[in-house]
DNA sequence: TATTGTTATACTCTATAACTATA
DNA sequence: TATAGTTATAGAGTATAACAATA
């Protein structure tokens, strides 16, 4: 039997030395779910960037807009962009917090939150292309190892 | 005992609907990856975008341009811009491929070698940040997992 | 005809600094 | 003084189309 026909070409980097690095793999593996969350959120008008906006506003967190730079790692510039385009859009709404007058806290309106959960189905369904590989047990450990990566304290 | 001032405040977006999505996770991990990666490679000359074109090279995978656009899902007239500029730092080097002569395989100078082993240790090294919570066999799980992401057939 | 590398161009994203209003 | 939001701007990154050389 030829093995050399079975092996695909893409062994060939996998078992590159750069494959071997978290940084690498953690690269192709997000350019991967980038391409495919921006696929499926086309039809909702909305892109990677702001839909993360949308669903942290919709959790009914009630962030400001420095928390969401933060969470995002966004520059508060990029924030307010984002912000005014899905509250151009009325999907969000800027609240004036009553005990800090310069922040702003986002809230959700009835249509962001309809929009939101249409988006989000549409989301987790795209993921499955990337993660098809992965069972589900998988699939909860590597968001739990990620989880902490994420959130390593201090970062 | 006040458990409240204990939690963080990282832990609110830790436990929001969208840090339960794949692909949040996958984007805030790559984005500390990335800074800690272009802080590391900044001594060298590099960053995250050069510094996978140099590694593949110094591989001696003899990559065409081509299979680098694909490996590292980069456009191809990136990866021309990309090679350009290590060429022109001596790096490394295009080579006509006798084959097809269409295609340019790419190697590595000696400089390119050196350059290479020192900016890896410090790749390696700035991993150590994001990674600080895992233990090795939590790496390697990782690794394993990531890698069947960013490698799955048909992707 | 199709593909590799290249050039040119426009668009998006990112980083920086300065400004205002509040604290 | 310091911080939240805003504006403006420049730089880096990305996507697209067209072209020459080769297959």
């Amino acid at each position: 039997m030829d093995t050399t026909s079975i092996s695909s070409e893409a062994s060939r980097w996998e078992a590159s030395t750069l494959a071997s690095e978290l940084s690498f793999l953690l690269a192709r593996s997000n350019a991967l779910s980038l391409a495919a969350g921006n696929a499926a959120l086309r039809a909702f008008g909305l892109k990677v960037r702001s839909y993360p906006v949308l669903a942290l506003v919709c959790d009914d967190l009630r962030p400001t807009q420095r928390e969401l730079a933060d969470v995002l790692r966004l520059d508060p510039s990029q924030v307010v962009s984002l912000v005014d385009e899905l509250e151009g859009r009325g999907l969000i709404e800027r609240q004036v917090d009553d005990r800090d007058r310069r922040a702003k806290v986002l809230v959700p309106t009835a249509a962001g939150r309809a929009l939101y959960l249409d988006a989000r189905d549409a989301v987790l369904a795209a993921e499955e292309g990337p993660l098809r590989d992965l069972d589900a047990a998988e699939r909860t450990l590597l968001a739990d190892l990620l989880r902490r990566v994420a959130f390593a304290p201090g970062e």
